[in-house]
This record gives structure tokens, sequence and C-alpha cells, in this order.
DNA sequence: GGCGATTAAATCGTGTGCGATCTAAATAGC
DNA sequence: GCTATTTAGATCGCACACGATTTAATCGCC
């Protein structure tokens, strides 16, 4: 009774995919204040931080690592770009496609970002590194087969 | 290089918030082909699961098990009612409550749909039963935590 | 070299999530 | 009993997510 506020006998509880999406909305929770001092979403964070590893991206290669296609992905570059944070060229060997990048403000409110956010959202996890790891790697392994076709 | 179909080095696969949102729209893609001939969404679905445990509850309650609230229960709610599974009855004893109830067709439909989707599911994720339930508890916790005000 | 098939990105419509605000009903305090 | 406050839902605008389609460029094959 010390820490269910929800009604009891919530069936909901009992399926995994509800606590997956029930953490995903705490997680946007916890991020939502952390970033809007710097005026960005959570998705938009999400990009940022997969952009700053490697320049000159293309939409699909970001939508590789995000799991996310370009019908999702271009509102968000655009509003990325008209932020002032990321660049948006087209490949003149291949004209279809668009190489991202990160302008130097994109570049910085990366760096900063990365500097105070995932440490503030460590400790909303109150987990220790290690728990953490392993969770993490649980999870990747889900995705991963829930991803994989032949699996179903 | 047998499962990774994602560009190497990237970043974000250290992050669990990352994880559990990549999870969660893996969940979201296996789910959409189970509920669309039953013509429902993966939320509604939720939402759906949750009405069936008890009948009468309000929109709040509802909000509560989910962890949603009005604004994107009342017109969730409004969907499923136009689409003839639940009723919505302001309560007569406090008329801004809304008393939530599912028809007998959304009362089907939710038995129906609990008799194949979640084997279906199960069978998605590749995990045996013991393995769901400790990652599943794990997630829960994790959940908590995140929702823990004093936390952060 | 030309033309159908493929590919990359963009566009569009619908359904969530959510901060902010609004409305209406119940409660509190005098 | 009457007003100020609180509470439950609803409404609105914006940003994802995604199926479906479109556009434009490249590739494959003859």
């Amino acid at each position: 009774m010390t820490e269910t506020p929800a009604p009891a006998g919530n069936p909901l509880d009992q399926f995994l995919c509800f606590s997956v999406y029930a953490a995903g909305l705490a997680f946007n929770r916890v991020y939502k204040p952390l970033l809007d001092p710097f005026g960005i979403t959570y998705p938009q964070y999400l990009a940022l931080v997969a952009l700053s590893s490697r320049d000159g991206q293309t939409v699909s290669e970001l939508g590789e690592r995000l799991h996310l296609e370009s019908n999702t992905l271009t509102p968000l570059i655009k509003r990325l770009e008209a932020a002032g944070l990321v660049t948006r060229t087209r490949d003149k060997q291949d004209e279809r496609v668009v190489r991202l990048g990160l302008t130097s403000a994109g570049s910085d409110l990366a760096k900063t970002a990365l500097g105070c956010v995932p440490g503030e959202v460590l400790k909303a996890t109150g987990m220790d590194q290690a728990a953490l790891e392993r969770l993490n790697n649980s999870l990747a392994a889900l995705g991963a087969a829930l991803r994989d076709p032949a699996a179903r």
C-alpha cells in the first residue's frame, strides 16, 4: 500500500508491454524539464545524440539508429534545422540522399546536454550502474527480438 | 554483424532510456497487426483491458492506471464510445465525474483479444515466462522510481 | 541510350501525449 | 447563504509515430 497509487488489481501490471509503455512515459516526463532549458524535445535530443557521433549521416541511417522513418524524421529534422542546430544538404553524388550534420550550436548543445542530463536521469532511476546495464541489455535483447520478423 | 542492422557505434545503445523507447516502438509495431482486425489501437487496447477489470471507473481512475490524464484520455475514450465499445455517463451524485463502462461489444472484444493477442506477443518476445516476469518487475520498479518526485 | 523498377525523402491524414487553459460543478470559509 | 477555491473533464495547439502515397533521382536491363 505504500507505493501503489494506482487502484488495486490493475490487470495491466502483468503485461510486460505496459511496463515498457509506462516506463517510456515516465522517462519522457523526467526528460522534459531537463531538456526544456535547451528548447528541444526528447526525440530531438535522441536525434542530436545520434548525429553527434558521426557527421554526414543520411536520413535513413539516422532512422536505422532511432528505429524511425522519414515520415517521422523529416519534420523533426526540419524543426532542428529551423532551430539552427542541424544542417541538411543534398548529396552531390546522389541527389535523392540528404546528409545531416550538426551546426556548431547543435554540437555545443549536444555536448552541454550530455554533460548534465544523463547524470540527472541516472539519479531519477535510483539504480546503480551495474543494475542499469543489466536492464539495458535485457531491453536491447527484447527490442531486437520484437523487431525480428522471423519471431512472429 | 549478424544482428546489428543499425550503423556501428550507436551512442544511444548505452542509454537505458533509449532501450525503453525503442522497445516501446517495437511493441507498438508488434501489436498493430494483431489489433488491426479488432479496429483498435494499442493505447485503446490498454484502456479496454483496464476498463474490463471493473465497471464504473472514472476518467481519473483510468488515468491513474494508464498514467495518463484527461487531455489524452477524453479523445481516446470518445473514439471508443463512437466505436460502440465504451459507455460514458455523468455521475448523478457528482456531475463533474464521468463513469466509464464497457458495452457488451466492448466486453466481448476485450475477452476475444485477451484470448489470442497476449500469446502472440509473448511469442514475439522470444522470452520464457520467468525471464519475462523478472524484466517486468525491474521495469515496474524503474517506472515507479522515475515517477517518484522525491528522486529528482 | 532509353525505360521500367527501385530507392530516398517528403507529404498527408489519423491517433496519441502533453502543457496550458477553460468550463462547470462541488466544497470551504466566512 | 454566498462567494472563493478546488476539482473533474474537456478543449486547444504542438510534436511525435506511422500507414499510405507522392516525387524525384538512380539503377537495371535490354
